[in-house]
DNA sequence: TGTACATCAGTGAACGCGCGTTCACTGATGTAC
DNA sequence: TGTACATCAGTGAACGCGCGTTCACTGATGTAC
């Protein structure tokens, strides 16, 4: 896990960065063996050298896209703490942050390789299904502490399902990458959240 | 279109019905034909009747999906000025409504074609892309609509971006299902329309 | 320092199965006159 | 009412291409003694 330090990407990198593209643009079972390699100049050898059959790249895929993800979900927190000890400002600055981040995604139709395995979940084993799940069990579980600890200061001024409104930020992204492909339109996600991030404040302050 | 009508299911539709239950488990390219025949009972000809090719048999998952889908809304709304001459009461109960439904939907792990087919566009031509949007903008506008009626007798409390908060409903659903088939929990879809029907009771009332 | 061996990161050719598609044909029902 | 033709809803067999996978092999780098 020293590629990023190193000058030359590893072949194994670099088929994992085609297949993750092929898989968002047309799903796992349509993203062939034989493209990855015409992209990527790996021979057919090579391939299965790294992975010990497709089941395997699929693992990878998945495993690499949920470690980014949790980084860029710390990284959202750190940002929230950084410059405020309340606990509700410092998440409505993170919630800003985030609609930022989702604004400046590198790609034209993002997308997320959870959802799209969700939807294609037949192919996949039992291993892949639960790493999926743990990682949206790890938004929900961040979210919801933090809500708790904003009513412990502001208290709701409505009755509110923590589980249900810790969910909501990751169906707004999920749901806004769905709308966002299906109408070519990239700031369907960033203006959720920001409107999320209004529920929220009224939700504890009332506006 | 008089299937419904009829006592038995034409081998078309039967067609229909299992590749729409495929495609939502693996998605659409590993959904292959011989499978069907084989759920189906359809000769392999008789599918080539039917369908000039693969193409064909999408773009007939689609149209019937929407169709439905369509259907569903109308009836949403029907629902919601059905006793209520108040736009906004009357859209509180057609979510109250609507969040039923999505609990009782017939599926162990229900989904959405135009999701499935939006992580999958690179497989599909323009007409179907076509009609994959147009379907989502005719949620935007219904509500939208809605929205601004509600805002002429209950001018809102906060600043609110209408088209935003339009897409939220078709958001909710979307990423509602994504999270509901990784978590394979049915609740979730329900439980955000929920806390959706809250927000617009706060946006419009202050609560 | 030199030698032996192990590991890493691949190569190149072949294989067989499943896929979407095509083609010539058919029995039952509907329509024109 | 009878006959001729058209359309509907399929059948059965064959085809060729692309797919994931396997196998025997290899040159470069790392490690033990």
């Amino acid at each position: 896990m020293l590629e990023a330090t190193e000058g030359k990407i590893s072949a194994r990198e670099r088929l994992l960065d085609a297949a993750e593209a092929a898989v968002l643009a047309k799903g796992f079972a349509a993203t062939s063996i034989d493209e990855l390699l015409a992209e990527t100049g790996v021979s057919k050898s090579g391939f299965f050298y790294h992975f010990k059959d497709k089941g395997a790249l699929a693992k990878a895929i998945l495993e690499r896209y949920l470690e980014r993800d949790r980084e860029l979900l710390d990284q959202m927190f750190a940002r929230a703490d950084e410059l405020n000890d309340d606990p509700l400002h410092g998440f409505l600055v993170g919630m800003k942050f985030f609609s930022e981040m989702m604004s400046d995604l590198p790609s034209n139709h993002p997308g997320c390789i959870a959802a799209s395995f969700a939807y294609q979940d037949q192919l996949f084993n039992r291993e892949i299904h639960d790493l999926n799940a743990a990682g949206l069990l790890v938004w929900r579980k961040r979210f919801r502490e933090r809500f708790e600890k904003i009513a412990q200061k502001y208290p709701p001024k409505i009755d509110v399902d923590f589980e249900a409104l810790a969910d909501t930020v990751s169906v707004m992204v999920e749901g806004g990458f769905v709308l966002g492909r299906a109408l070519k339109d990239s700031t369907i996600t960033p203006r959720q959240i920001l409107l999320f991030r209004d529920y929220i404040r009224i939700i504890f302050t009332g506006n």
